[in-house]
DNA sequence: GCTGCCGATGTAATCGATTACATGATCGGG
DNA sequence: CCCGATCATGTAATCGATTACATCGGCAGC
């Protein structure tokens, strides 16, 4: 493969002209330019950003990592994450945790070799070591979607506080009575902050959340359908459930449909995050729906500052509630 | 951040030394080893991956260019190349062409700077220069998939001719004489090949595909829901409409609930691509579902054969038919 | 016509690893 | 007791770019 030497001497100049040119130097001439360019041509030269990201320590790559690929939330947080980094010139490095500690960690670790200019990191539910110190030597790093208490790292995240409000109090007005939580991790800032959210707007509607009506899962799919199961068996079993998820929704509503159970008239369904699909399923599905794209870019932007060495201030986005027919108890229409 | 000769002083060795530590070379005494880890763990040295690739030429990375990150398809297969790759000691770079040729080149080219060790493309419609001077010149290039026809790149891709049989057949069974197809792009391999399986399926059946029943739409939701509403409005709507994959049909779905049809009595629905939640929706959706983490697997082992210059043979493998409510009409049960 | 400055280009050091080759110590056999 | 093999380790070149500094030619100003 060529490099920079072979594109030199077939243009006739210098390294230092042909570099000029790949950086668009001001001082070189329009003719010269021309004449490296044409031998870049010719020799289908390709720069190697390796031997560039040695000698300038900058990359201009930033690492994501995310808690579980196969959760449409992240990815299309990805997604967003990835056309905002491209706007800035940026390629984006992406780990997939699979909610494990090592996992990420280990992402951590790759990504820190790669020598990343930035990282982006959905945390699991423990603060681990490596994540602690990097946080404490002050590398660019910034949360997302996720906190953890008592470090100083920036974060881009939601707050469905108020929307979950709003849902209590609209199964309140359907009539429900018996709301049951099928809630995240309680190690995790998303899955506790919804649970407090939760059960305050319970006491707040003058309902009671038993103990037995409040369930943690792990935010995936088998969780939310084993919790949903628990509930049914309960003596008096929830006429509502609100999942702490989209793919705890999708194993609450496995269930459901196992018991031959109709939504909303046996039991209503909520979900935090909302996916396209529950548009399309009978009935649809009321769902918390979080500015996904928004906390994306928000969060690359803040990386970059980071990056910087701008400031950089955590950025905490309303989520709101999308009203559909799965919790509808007064004149269901159908 | 410490180099290697830092940690070279710290331990009183040389870099050779390290160096040799770090890849674990037999000829280092055990107590030398100890020292040098002693040392590097005191400095919190982290091995700078850029440096070594320059060395050694290899990045130990792959790259991957996806058709549309938001397609359910893509993000599954990218799991699984990722999985596998994480498998062989390899970081995955991934890059979103959002099915474009232009943003696909734009990655090609970065993935080429950053020299990845390999590249795994679902190419888009047009055979760009780039992609075709890379096939040419050899490059260590797998498509996924894709293909593209006259150029030398193994392929791993699924095959749904038969399964595209089995569903003409079945919708034949059920009744169905009016079948109408929305189609991908006749540009993509996959939106050619599951079009001519259907007309070619149709003959066999004794029906025609009348010229206006066959419709061509861009894999997207939006196109799934244009196409979907041109049918309807023909004199003689079809009684079965076949999407060419999930995207479509999810926009296909829309415009036949915005209609207030049902599913299947007024019009049956199948799609290429199974997704979770087409188990979800009422009614479910009879689906061909590709053996998704099958191929990315298939790929990576593919592609990291070409970069150590074994015979990489193409592969091709069966898609299989699901059946589900969306398309029966004899004896609907519900 | 000379001086000094500026703009275009070149020379060579450098980034942090790997690795061929050199070196020096140790040890066994004759 | 000496020689050569073997093993652990060190020295220095190298990968392909960037960039500080050097150089050189030309031109404006006097």
């Amino acid at each position: 493969m060529a490099r920079i030497k072979d594109v030199a001497a077939h243009a006739g100049v210098s390294v230092a002209t042909v570099s000029r040119v790949l950086n668009d130097h001001p001082s070189v001439t329009d003719d010269t330019r021309r004449r490296v360019h044409d031998a870049m041509a010719a020799l289908n030269y390709v720069p190697n950003a390796v031997a560039r990201s040695l000698r300038t320590t900058a990359t201009r790559t930033l690492g994501l990592i995310i808690g579980d690929i196969l959760n449409p939330f992240f990815t299309e947080l990805a997604r967003s994450v990835e056309d905002e980094a491209r706007r800035e010139g940026f390629t984006v490095v992406m780990g997939n945790a699979d909610e494990r500690a090592d996992e990420q960690d280990h992402y951590v670790r790759t990504l820190l070799e790669q020598r990343v200019d930035g990282l982006l990191i959905c945390p699991t539910a423990e603060l681990t070591p490596l994540v602690q110190q990097l946080a404490e030597a002050g590398a660019p790093l910034v949360f997302l979607d996720r906190t953890i208490d008592g470090l100083d790292v920036p974060c881009v995240r939601s707050d469905g506080s108020a929307a979950i409000t709003e849902l209590v109090k609209h199964l309140h007005e359907q009539g429900h009575r018996h709301i049951a939580l099928a809630s995240g991790p309680s190690t995790l800032s998303t899955g506790r902050e919804r649970t407090r959210a939760f059960t305050d707007a319970l006491s707040a509607a003058g309902l009671t959340a038993p103990p037995e009506y409040v369930r943690y899962g792990d935010f995936r799919e088998g969780s939310g359908r084993s919790i949903t199961a628990e509930l049914l068996d309960l003596p008096t079993p929830p006429d509502a459930i609100f999942f702490g998820d989209n793919l705890m929704t999708l194993g609450g509503l496995e269930e459901i449909r196992a018991r031959k159970l109709r939504i909303p008239r046996d039991v209503a369904v909520a979900s935090f995050d909302d996916v396209t699909w529950f548009r399309h399923i009978e009935p649809p599905i009321t769902a918390i729906a979080q500015p996904t794209a928004e906390m994306g870019r928000r969060a690359v932007q803040l990386l970059l500052r980071r990056v910087r060495h701008q400031p950089a201030p955590s950025a905490v986005l309303p989520a709101r509630l999308v009203i559909r027919q799965s919790c509808q108890r007064k004149g269901i229409m159908r």
